[in-house]
DNA sequence: TCAATTTATCGTAATATTGCGATACAATTT
DNA sequence: AAATTGTATCGCAATATTACGATAAATTGA
């Protein structure tokens, strides 16, 4: 117990799960976020930005990226941070898809 | 500890956090498939439809239906469960407001 | 090589989630 | 009123998540 069912979904509802997963906090966002909106790929600077120990945000990190949701380049003693542009659009083009097969039938209920 | 530090973050991220995480399980996602797939609203049939205990999905219910994004209907002895038109719709402006944010720039790491 | 800087990992405490049996509750039917 | 049906809630055990201090590991600069 305790353990989510995994063997009853699809492998697709499985896979959108954990990537959504990654995503639903309020923390990861926001460095989703920020990794969006910087001019270049920021890496540490997360920590300061936010209020968060630098070994929550490296956590945080380590969870987009297990999720592939990101990719990290070691850049000298830093490592740079950066959407992974693949997972992005296939993950968006499924959140399209689950939102758009939705159609307001007011006979509903 | 323990607990997500929701006072660092705004509003927006907190909401859209809390709505991606009542997705964000295989069962939940099956669920919400399911609802818009019927010609009609289901109810306990989900039940029969997963291998899943009854509790647990009435309790996956009651998380889609705290986060929003169904709502529930008594029709005599059973309920009739559906998307909530409004917030689905909100959150799927949202969701693709974050996405299309990212354009691929490769002069990224 | 030795310090300095940056990031990752380990260990831990607090809390949350998942799944289910048992049971309560509510509406219908007999 | 009593039985039936469908759903919600309670209580519990197993596991997962969140956050952080401490520390390790890797790279640069002196």
């Amino acid at each position: 117990m305790g353990t989510t069912k995994t063997e009853i979904f699809t492998a697709e509802q499985n896979r959108l799960a954990k990537q959504l997963k990654a995503i639903a906090h309020p923390a990861r966002i926001a460095i989703l976020q920020e990794l969006i909106r910087a001019e270049a790929c920021i890496c540490g600077e997360l920590v300061s930005e936010f209020g968060l120990a630098q070994a929550t945000i490296s956590q945080h990190l380590k969870e987009l990226k297990n999720a592939g949701l990101i990719q990290g380049n070691i850049e000298g003693t830093s490592v740079c941070y950066c959407i992974e542009p693949r997972a992005w659009k296939k993950l968006q083009k499924e959140m399209s898809k689950l939102f758009a097969s939705y159609t307001d039938r007011d006979n509903c209920c």
